[in-house]
DNA sequence: ATGTATCATGCAATCGATTGCAATTGCAAG
DNA sequence: CTTGCAATTGCAATCGATTGCATGATACAT
């Protein structure tokens, strides 16, 4: 073992069996460290001084045109089978692989699609909400099995231009947008010049975007139905309405309670969409409410899930003394105490639907929008 | 209200108050629809005949070069205030936004990093599994923040050149690696000339790489002398020690048990990562083996939620026959029952790390691997 | 040996923005 | 009305790969 030290670049290098491993203090990290390190390490590389960086230089050795090169590594056009093995061999053996962005500029496809979450009616809304989570997961998988990356971004719309800067980037073939939030509007104007933009989201009469959701007004129907057919009569629906698909299921809840014949209105409680967020909220509306609700419909699992623990926290019964009933159908309702009975949305089929759909508009079809059906889940919570 | 029927697109579309709807049957929508369909949509655009599609078309329209466009649009460069508020003016009212890809090729970067899961010891393993989406959840957050895109790819290594396909794309201008899987190899040798580049996942001694990741060792040891210090003198670990992680938790365990002076091996049983997967085979293994383990240390929250279901399903009671402990902290061990004891992995920490120490590589600072504190979660699973 | 069909390769324009350098303009002082 | 200087702007090369068209090479038949 050997150690060097470079006072240069202000930290150790320790070759150890040709491994080099780097030891760099703290304080030191800080510091920008110069450029030429990058140098000492070319000593892994096959071949540094005639470093082979685009398709011209292997060209150049080849002793052919660069448009040859192209030709043999792109598996397509006239080439003889012998130069084409020749050049993907020069290629393999310097370690030459063709730079996308050139290819992407002049093809004009990136191979990628764009998934966007726009945070519109709950800025303090993260990513890694579990709804999200999921939902970018299976799309992940969708895209990941035909071939495309998934180019993620969470955007908080502070003007109407936010969608527009994103699908004329140039940086993705497509764009699948999450939710809807309150941004219907902007989504319409884009769609309407814009094809490859699938939405998960709500359906409403005349909308111009193409989306994949399922039935909300449905859904809430279904829970609400539920709890009355439990024996609510007061119920509460915990949720923004000023998003689309949540004012889809408060819809169906009045559906349901004018198909019951119940005279009174719902109590509608704006809930945020985050626990952390939404657990002091609902425990002061729950602690200062007039007349305690018999049946919750919660607008997601999650809101669900923290009304279950606040009323574990006030000490009372679900389902006894308060029924509780989420939406989404996420893998945690499994797991909460007492099991969360829920909406289920088809998130899987989903995913692929909006998938399918997409690269379909991408080809140049046009799609409909696609209206999944709600399935009522009943487990201990109701 | 005025109908129109195109026969030759196959479908109607209704104007009503300058909004378009189309409706399409749903065998309809199966066939591809002609091109033409764009044309029609134009009318909501500004100005469809003069469409502005580069830097060019709007220099002509300003009466200057395209080099004064780019300098104006770009906030940088000398310009004059008057020219560039013009210019501004003029791209606004065409609805003009530079290409990025071009913008990329010339610059060199492209203001995404790119977050890569191998699935090299569990191919059947999808992103959707509850420990990456939120390892992405939080990553995406904190890109989202530094105004970075996150491009997302799964990769089962099939090839030692997965990860230099991939950081070579020039689709990225960083990587980050979720878990080492069995890939450690490979991300050395890349580590040895690719810069900027961060791995989560366990360290070992000697590594190339820069790695964020808990103690993992430490964590499996804590697990281990908790069971221990409860009363459990026969142990098992329920996951595969061929990823790397799992292996360092598993020789913490075994550490334990020596401190402990406990002579007996522990049992080792590669129970898959995935829920559905690892279902039946832990159902299998618990159901025919000689002795039952008294204490089970799972590798991950996963295996230990799957194995506290299959163990109710057995009409074992948690914590009284078996003790279960997890791995990760991930919010869902709030919501099983029992509740879930755990290690928890700071995984916001170390998120922000990878985003943080990532950035530093970019710029050309050299950074150390970080290991966190693992913490001994109890709760009633144990 | 020559014509011709076929196949492989080279040439050069192109995708759209950036930027170093040169040229021009504007403005003020002489 | 010059001259000088600085502030703007234009010019053209560049990033790296793709591709239509033209040319060159080869093989085969006549």
């Amino acid at each position: 073992m050997q150690v060097v030290t470079l006072t240069k670049l202000h930290f150790a290098i320790l070759l150890h069996e040709s491994r080099i491993f780097c030891c760099v203090p703290e304080k030191l990290a800080e510091q920008a460290i110069a450029k030429p390190v990058i140098a000492l390490w070319g000593h892994s590389q096959v071949n540094d001084k005639t470093r082979v960086r685009n398709i011209s230089d292997l060209a150049k050795i080849a002793g052919v045109s660069p448009g040859t090169v192209s030709r043999a590594l792109s598996d397509t056009g006239l080439i003889s089978q012998k130069t084409r093995d020749r050049i993907k061999a020069l290629a393999r053996e310097h370690d030459f692989r063709p730079n996308i962005m050139a290819r992407n500029l002049r093809i004009q496809k990136t191979g990628a699609i764009g998934v966007v979450i726009p945070l519109g009616h709950e800025t303090g809304q993260h990513i890694s909400d579990p709804f999200f989570i999921t939902m970018l997961g299976l799309l992940a998988d969708a895209l990941t099995e035909k071939g495309y990356d998934l180019v993620l971004s969470r955007v908080i719309p502070t003007d109407e231009d936010w969608l527009n800067r994103f699908v004329d980037s140039g940086r993705v073939d497509g764009t699948i947008v999450i939710g809807q939030s309150d941004q219907a509007a902007v989504l319409d104007k884009v769609a309407s010049r814009y094809r490859p933009l699938v939405v998960w989201g709500g359906h409403s009469a005349g909308q111009v975007h193409c989306s994949v959701g399922s039935d909300n007004r449905l859904g809430g129907e279904l829970a609400a139905a539920h709890l009355i057919k439990r024996g609510c009569e007061r119920l509460a629906f915990f949720g923004d309405p000023n998003a689309l698909e949540f004012e889809l299921r408060l819809q169906g809840c009045r559906d349901a309670m004018d198909a019951a014949g119940l005279s009174g209105e719902i109590t509608v409680f704006p809930a945020h969409l985050m626990a952390e967020a939404a657990h002091p909220d609902i425990t002061k509306f729950l602690g200062s409410a007039a007349e305690r609700p018999q049946g919750i419909i919660a607008a997601s699992d999650v809101i669900a899930m923290t009304t279950l623990r606040v009323l574990a926290e006030f000490g009372l019964s679900v389902p006894d003394d308060v029924k509780v009933i989420g939406y989404d159908g996420l893998e945690l309702t499994e797991h909460t105490f007492p099991r969360l009975s829920t909406v289920r949305q088809d998130l899987t089929g989903g995913a692929n639907n909006l998938v399918d759909m997409l690269l379909r508009r991408i080809a140049g079809e046009d799609t409909a929008s696609v209206i999944l059906q709600p399935e009522l889940v009943e487990r201990n919570s109701t």
